[in-house]
DNA sequence: ACATAATAGTTAGGAGGCTAACTTAATCTA
DNA sequence: TAGATTAAGTTAGCCTCCTAACTATTATGT
């Protein structure tokens, strides 16, 4: 993930934004900054995960597997649960049950299709990682009371919602 | 970027963190939802940019040249800037100067360093995106007010300073 | 001053995403 | 019900990032 190291200072984005005329500097900051906590905070993720032999998206299968899974899944499930491509879920699924804390099963109903359970070495694993991811997670947030977490998400809600709507960005 | 597509509801959450003393359930809701609009919005960026021929990575290159190097400026200086690997900085050097928007000069003082500089069409080229650019990151706020924006910054800012301290966490 | 360290840029190889195309199986439709 | 379309999973090949190692040059420390 490729994101500026040093967000330039209000005036300097002030400076720039003067030579266009539908810029709003205040605009560009939020969003940078957002780009920049997410990305750290992603790149933190990466790292714990790799001390500890997986990645994040072999952990995002793993939590999906667990979360209301446990009865098995489809790939395909998977590949829609996690935001991601069927082919990608392909490789994760290869790399987890290489490991063992995945198995493919044949689905009865449809043989096109298969079904992914989480081992139960898998579920001990991450019975292992959690309590120091959640610790980990419930960290970054400590510096904010309860309020500002639920300001945080609304105004991320907000953001989101415009996302949604990219498509109807006036022209002009 | 890989982030859970729906973040599971709140009770859902509450009922997966009861399992782990630490855990802090509007933490994790806090953060999923941080890091799906953080990766929503990297993606859209990405899309817009491979629509106009250049990657977020190249785009950022170009920026930081623009922004305060128009005298040049080093290889590593851009990595630094744009917090990605040497290495990287040289591959994406290699596709700008390809597309003649980006030159590698002689460094005058030490021979083991150049001096990279954004031609005129470079210049040209940002000039004819950044219009559509800026107006897409002002929309993407748009529903934000400026003491939103300002609220918004704030907090993200705590989460940062709660990263750079993470290996302060306590161990139990 | 000269051996050792550090620094700049590149290269090689790996990881983790992606899309497109392929195989097999299920479903629709005329 | 035969033929076409759709769907599931995989494979192949690309992109962009990474780290580690290499070459060439500069800086340092005795």
């Amino acid at each position: 993930m490729f994101t500026l190291q040093d967000i330039p200072s209000s005036e300097e984005i002030d400076q720039l934004a003067a030579r266009y005329p539908d810029a709003n500097p205040r605009a560009i900051e939020t969003m940078l900054r957002l780009l920049r906590v997410g990305s750290d905070v992603m790149n933190l993720g990466e790292s714990h995960f790799a001390d500890l032999g997986i990645s994040t998206g072999r952990f995002t299968i793993l939590m999906l597997l667990n979360r209301k899974y446990k009865d098995g899944v489809s790939p395909s499930e998977l590949a829609e649960g996690g935001g991601v491509s069927r082919a990608t879920v392909t490789g994760l699924l290869d790399n987890l049950e290489r490991d063992e804390l995945v198995k493919r099963e044949h689905a009865s109903n449809d043989r096109r299709s298969i079904i992914i359970k989480i081992t139960d070495k898998g579920l001990a694993f991450l019975d292992s990682i959690l309590p120091t991811h959640f610790r980990r997670v419930a960290w970054l947030t400590s510096s904010l009371s309860d309020q500002e977490k639920t300001t945080l998400i609304t105004l991320l809600g907000k953001i989101a919602q415009q996302i949604e709507q990219i498509e109807n960005i006036p022209k002009t």
